[in-house]
DNA sequence: AACCCTCTTTAAACTGTTTAAATCATCGCT
DNA sequence: AGCGATGATTTAAACAGTTTAAAGAGGGTT
């Protein structure tokens, strides 16, 4: 992969921004985490596409598993995006006939939205995609190492979700 | 705030997925990251947006204030996106004045990246928008735990860079 | 019964992302 | 020197995700 062939061939860097690339490196975290975050989008989704999902609904589907007749509302809330965004992402998930809605019918403001049986077919499929792409992301950290991940990062989720909560 | 009055009345959950829910909790690590980085990505624009910033511009902004002059090509590795997408935000950011695309001289088919007067004098607020919400991200961490996070981050977003680069 | 509140959806406007195709300049080989 | 292979960039087309603001629909309360 001869990448470096022409294009480096002139050592003219710049040099004397030194102290703005440093205040620059505090935003090491924010970079970091969103970056490592496409890079999972984008490996997850590759598990994924195979059953017809893209990254992003998953977690859909996973609340739903772990308690089926949520409300739009309630799945936007668990997974901290507004309530259009679930609309769409939930219409979407329709038409690929992985969940319905169903009107409560104790009080028919509220839309309930239920895993299909396609839909409860794929959960194995997501199960699995999340695994490998967990077993890709923190190959060479140690069990600890990796619960110790989680735990800092379920803080940050939480800072930041009461952060954007604070309107 | 009476969110369980009424939608909660039935007792009657599904009762037979424990396996699928327990096996689909491998697949926190993903979850929690994407949905992270999603509040990390709101929050980062809040502070961003009033220099007419986007989250995912201030990467290409950093990348040039570290190395004037990058080829498209190389931010797009750098930040991990396809070409396409690097050419989209350049546009975007071209258009909007915070730098500008110049051939190189001694290799045509080389369009080089550098920042604009205008642009440099963001890269200041941009530093403070990732330190604050870094600021807030972290709230309740030790600073020893921030760097813990930091550098299991890199690990992870390392493999998942390398995962993705074996097409 | 009227009014207000809550939930959901629609609408409009973006950014981000990918794959595939098109463009164009350079480089190597005959 | 010309010609084809190579490589970089851009264009095109198609989706997903996201937000804010506004509209629609039901329920509950006074």
């Amino acid at each position: 992969m001869g990448k470096k062939s022409k294009a480096e061939k002139k050592g003219k860097n710049g040099k004397k921004r030194d102290e703005i690339v440093a205040e620059a490196h505090d935003h090491d975290l924010a970079s970091i985490l969103v970056q490592a975050a496409r890079s999972m989008r984008t490996v997850l989704s590759r598990n994924l596409v195979e059953s017809g999902l893209y990254a992003g609904q998953d977690g859909v589907m996973l609340a739903l598993a772990e308690t089926d007749g949520l409300t739009a509302g309630a799945l936007a809330a668990k997974l901290g995006v507004k309530a259009p965004t679930m609309t769409r992402t939930i219409g979407r998930m329709e038409a690929q006939g992985f969940l319905e809605r169903r009107p409560d019918k104790d009080d028919a403001r509220l839309t309930k939205v239920y895993l299909t049986g396609p839909g409860r077919d794929r959960l194995q499929t997501i199960a699995e995609a999340g695994h490998h792409s967990e077993k890709l992301a923190t190959r060479g950290l140690t069990d600890k190492q990796v619960r110790t991940l989680l735990k800092l990062l379920r803080v940050v989720d939480s800072n930041l979700q009461a952060a954007r909560a604070a309107d």
